[in-house]
DNA sequence: CTCTATCTTGAATGTTTATTCAAGATACTC
DNA sequence: GAGTATCTTGAATAAACATTCAAGATAGAG
């Protein structure tokens, strides 16, 4: 017997941010053995080919992503100030320009969804997984009496989730800090008044 | 002498849906002689090669844009108006869900940025100019006294932008007719009532 | 320490792709 | 109507690529 070398957490975040730098069909074996360390066979070994290493991705993506939920959300506090304090860190990792800090959700369905079903079944399974827990947090909100207007949590969670992908779209032409911050806190205060 | 047998304009349009439609990597030179009708020797003869091909579609997909812009607000009416009528026709592409309706510019953006500077420029130029004649809008909206608010036809303008990059990408995952025209809703009132 | 099951390696394979080019077709000129 | 410049055609080319596989390396079992 004998136990694989490879970090298998490590290799996935490492395809992750190959795949987001230079999107799934530019990123070639070559990159991500560079990449990940690992040579071609060992990654065919492991998860079969190509598309199988992007599916493991996306699989650590979303375990990634739910954990950093968890730290903005868990808390007891109100929710009004976790939800400023969360989109302020989607201004930062606009900012940042980095592919890194890219939302690989919304990369992968831009360049597969019309091109591969499972693919975008599983994307927009995890944005709707996203939605879900984002609205159960304006419901939380609605609740504490935090928010009274007339709006619905699921109104203002998809508001919300809107304007997220405004800014991610926004800050790829202009992602100057002073304007993005503008542009968050436009977001938050619609959200808020009525 | 001799001319060109094939329309230049048909072609460029028939390549932009191609690009659009599978992406400007997977859209293969097959691809683009079924989509255009021209052969791949015509391709290189008239542009050089695909990414020339691809420039110049994006020169086309500028001059439609411009065009579609004239037809919006070229006349003398309520900005707001006419502002609204766009939003409303934004809609209309995002709920088609076809890939001939979706904005080149951005499935390009997300694609190429990253690879290829000179495409990002012309790609960031076209974009600018587009935010530049949307905050025309907006100031002449103000000077109307349309709207009276405390923000400047600069913020109105990124924030009305921001909004459409949002519903396009929110389209891509829950394109219901219903929730799309809810959120142009909601976008529109928060960008008139202050 | 030896054996073996499993992992790792990277060159070889076959496919797909953009690109080229020489032959053929066609419209315009004189 | 002949000549020619230009366009069109599509098979040939060469590069890039994902994928395979057999040889080599290594950790754990006995």
């Amino acid at each position: 017997m004998r136990n694989a070398e490879f970090d298998r957490e490590k290799v996935l975040r490492s395809a992750m941010i190959a795949f987001m730098d230079k999107g799934y069909a530019k990123t070639s074996m070559q990159d991500l053995k560079a990449a990940t360390g690992l040579h071609p066979g060992s990654i065919y070994c492991a998860f079969e080919n190509k598309r199988g290493l992007l599916l493991a991705a996306l699989g650590q993506y979303r375990e990634d992503r739910a954990q950093e939920f968890q730290h903005f959300f868990s808390a007891e506090r109100p929710k009004l100030v976790q939800l400023k304090n969360y989109l302020e860190h989607v201004v930062q990792e606009c900012i940042s320009c980095q592919a890194a800090q890219a939302c690989l959700l919304i990369k992968a369905l831009n360049e597969l969804a019309e091109q591969d079903d499972e693919v975008q079944a599983i994307l927009i399974e995890n944005i709707t997984n996203w939605q879900t827990s984002i609205e159960g947090v304006f419901s939380q909100a609605i609740a504490n009496k935090e928010l009274v207007g007339e709006r619905s949590a699921a109104q203002l969670s998809r508001f919300f989730i809107m304007g997220i992908y405004g800014l991610r779209t926004y800050a790829q032409t202009h992602p100057q800090a002073d304007v993005m911050h503008e542009l968050a806190e436009q977001l938050f205060s619609d959200l808020c008044q009525e």
